[in-house]
DNA sequence: ATACAATGTAGAGTGAACTCTATGTCAAGA
DNA sequence: TCTTGACATAGAGTTCACTCTACATTGTAT
């Protein structure tokens, strides 16, 4: 399947704008039609919700730009790609471990204020 | 124990620039001594390690000031300041669970590359 | 044929969170 | 006394990741 700009936004949950300014940074690359209008394929698709995900990771632009490079530069750089990846994994295993111990704070903290708040209630009988 | 901005900075790894940054934003009103110099305290020191936790958690600046001015205006504000606390905790718990679903999913992308660098390198044989 | 909706490009604008620059004050050491 | 270094304010500049505007073009419905 093939799709518009239009319909790929949806698809992707995108807006329109943000497509254009991904192509424009480097990070996807689609067909034009004949009207020089873009193509979106079903790999774009899967492609780009690869690419949420990194987002959604924490990597910059510019890293997953490098990321698209080293993809259209075909399977000479596929161990680089999973080096890359590797390390992405490193990155997000950290920022999970650092989040759960805020977790634990925050509910330390959640546990402090459930007293305070019952400590105030007493003072003010 | 009293510090100067400078010692601040380094006590709380955060720059001069944006220690002031986020007093002028409303997230920490240390005090002045005589000759106008601000004069952080273990409260403040404390406090800050809270906005840092708020902050690592996503938390934005504009949520943070609220925090603080619930904070600044004292024990009646308990609950409310409670209130935020339980909201965020949900986020968090949210975004872990979206943070270890994306993990999962990189596991499986690597796993996919190692067979697939190993089939190239067959390939080529 | 004409209107319209979607698309195209180029470039400006936005908001968040810093980060830096310019300029001035002031206490302490050589 | 002079210099140095840390501090002060006000405001400009930066980076990131969009997001929007202006204007032109084109395929489709009336």
């Amino acid at each position: 399947m093939e799709y518009s700009i239009g319909e790929f936004s949806k698809l992707t949950g995108l807006g329109i704008h943000t497509l254009r300014y991904y192509e424009q940074e480097g990070l996807i690359a689609p067909e034009r039609n004949s009207c020089n209008r873009r193509c979106y394929s079903d790999k774009d698709l899967t492609w780009i919700e690869f690419i949420k995900r990194l987002k959604d990771t924490g990597m910059p632009i510019k890293e997953i730009k490098h990321y698209a490079e080293l993809r259209a530069a075909g399977d000479s750089t596929l161990s680089e790609r999973m080096e890359m990846l590797v390390q992405h994994r490193q990155a997000l295993n950290e920022q999970i471990a650092r989040l759960q111990e805020h977790k634990i704070k925050l509910d330390e903290k959640i546990e402090f204020y459930s007293n305070e708040i019952e400590r105030v209630n007493n003072t003010n009988l």
